[in-house]
DNA sequence: AAGCCGGTCAACCGCCGGGGG
DNA sequence: GCCCCCGGCGGTTGACCGGCT
């Protein structure tokens, strides 16, 4: 017997999404929240698939969706998932706040192959290319790289983020008292991702951090130590020192430790998301260490609590 | 200007697994 | 245990666009 259609296909419209039927259906979800997918395209006036409402959903209306190309580092980050967990697009995606599967899987498919192979790395294996039989490549057959050389993923080493994080933080020995006690007294939230929009946001770099001092701001209750320093806040008038560091695995290590959220002891790496609230001063950070997000169910969006 | 071609990405298709009856 | 429904997933398609000839 044949399997039922996900719904009846008959009158049904197919192809590209108007505007009306966005709106439709952004309206509805807004209102309703999202129920059954099956009844969406009925109660919201649209002849779509409950399947097709669901999916331009989830990959082109969500509010929380980022858009734009991924950044270097999202890019990284979608390598070394990739080299541990294949083709699973959506268990990437989940490590990546903002993005979908759909978008993942598209950009692997047209840059990041292209990239992995140009650097001499099989984007299926994650292992060096065998090198060409017959005639050599054009560019890469003038200057041949070594695998070993190049920046590539290793499958098997799930250290690698938190090892170039402890490269910064080498750079950072001076600062590092000041920086531990500011530490200290970083309190860290929860932030359900459903809470914030990250639409056009530009990815933070860590390096971008601005570090504010204690005894200028006026926190409420605690001091803290984070606020952000994209281009658009940078003159935040709680930010009262102009003077950059980079947090460093270490850093955020101990904010989450000292947080009292988490009992057990693990090794992860942070890394400084979204600079999504100017107003707020506040952070947004993502855990990033492949080897534990498994321990993270949905929960990877923190905040250092800005003044 | 027109046609071709390759790249990109939104959308679709078919399968699978979980949950409920 | 079986069936059905539903949502989720990964692979694939095809429309669109820009560059090139």
């Amino acid at each position: 017997m044949g399997r039922q259609p996900c719904c009846e296909k008959v009158g049904l419209k197919k192809g590209p999404w108007t505007a009306e039927e966005d709106k439709r259906l952004i309206t509805f979800i807004l209102t309703n929240g999202q129920c059954c997918w099956r009844a969406v395209p009925k109660l919201a006036g649209l002849l779509r698939c409950g399947k097709s409402c669901r999916l331009r959903w989830t990959n082109y209306l969500r509010p929380d969706l980022k858009r734009g190309l991924l950044s270097e580092y999202e890019e990284k980050m979608v390598i070394d998932l990739h080299a541990q967990l294949g083709n699973r697009w959506s268990k990437i995606a989940s490590h990546l706040p903002g993005r979908t599967d759909n978008e993942i899987k598209n950009h692997w498919n047209t840059h990041i192959k292209k990239k992995l192979r140009k650097m001499g790395i099989d984007p299926l294996t994650h292992k060096p290319l065998p090198p060409p039989t017959t005639e050599p490549p054009p560019e890469e057959a003038a200057e041949p790289k070594r695998p070993e050389e190049e920046v590539q993923p290793r499958p098997a080493d799930t250290n690698s983020l938190q090892e170039s994080a402890m490269m910064e933080s080498a750079e950072l020995d001076n600062n590092e008292d000041k920086i531990m006690s500011l530490i200290d007294s970083t309190e860290l939230l929860f932030v359900n991702n459903s809470d914030f929009c990250i639409d056009e946001i530009p990815v933070i770099e860590s390096h971008e951090i601005l570090l504010s001092s204690n005894e200028n701001s006026s926190p409420p209750s605690s001091s803290s130590s984070f606020s952000s320093s994209s281009s658009s806040n940078s003159s935040s008038s709680n930010v009262v020192e102009d003077v950059q560091f980079s947090p460093t695995f270490d850093d955020y290590y101990s904010a989450i430790m000292n947080s009292g959220f988490w009992d057990d002891d693990f090794s992860c790496t942070l890394e400084l998301l979204n600079d999504f609230d100017s107003e707020m001063n506040t952070v947004n950070a993502v855990v990033v260490e492949p080897s534990v997000v498994n321990m993270i169910a949905d929960e990877e969006s923190w905040r250092f609590n800005g003044m």
